[in-house]
DNA sequence: TGGCGATATAACTATCATGTTATGTGGCTA
DNA sequence: TAGCCACATAACATGATAGTTATATCGCCA
């Protein structure tokens, strides 16, 4: 079950969650995980996600910059963390974005 | 036809007009102009929408910032203004933002 | 054409977003 | 337990947003 997002605040802190090029880059390189991303030794790219190195790194941001718009997804529950080993990964969550799209499709 | 709206740049820019509460408050105003707004002299509410004034005041900012949510709603695409007798009227453009909705169901 | 009412633009200020470098935290692993 | 690696947080610089007041523009109408 997802948070229900109903009042136009919560639309907002989701819509700018999601008005950035990069973030939104983000969401579409975890459409394909494996394709996007180099192979991970630890960690399932199709159940977990990419690492957060993989993707700073392909966003050519610094470390820092990099998490944060990580932290900002997560935040707006557009992807979902798993921690493990010392790594967190990121997938997408389909179902908050699936909301969303039905918010949108409400404006 | 509407404009293409296809990268992520694009969608970034669409995106960045649309997450601001007072412009989703307008939007959703405009939905129902009749309604929400008092009865124009000058302009057919149903045809051509509220007119810039009305809407400032219902936002409850200046005129000058009511006048630049309006316009950067327009340079999204997202209403169309109507100018006619020193007035500018606004209406929802249903068709970039049904163009939208299809392009956040895509992210 | 003179003035007025509606809107646009200019100039400025405060706050927020995004980037950086430096440093802290916390779990492996040798 | 010592050190390393991944990630988080702190502190700061800078550019974009959104608000304000003041002023310009522009079409009606007397």
């Amino acid at each position: 079950m997802t948070a229900a997002m109903s009042s136009l605040t919560d639309i907002e802190s989701v819509l700018k969650a999601l008005a950035s090029e990069r973030r939104l880059q983000i969401l579409d390189w975890l459409k394909d995980p494996v394709a996007h991303f180099p192979p991970q030794e630890h960690g399932d790219p199709e159940a977990h996600g990419a690492c957060n190195q993989f993707i700073v790194e392909k966003l050519g941001v610094s470390q820092p910059a990099g998490s944060r718009h990580l932290k900002v997804l997560t935040d707006a529950g557009l992807v979902i963390p798993t921690r493990r080993k010392g790594w967190v990964y990121y997938r997408r969550n389909e179902a908050a974005l699936a909301d969303l799209a039905a918010l949108v499709a409400s404006i």
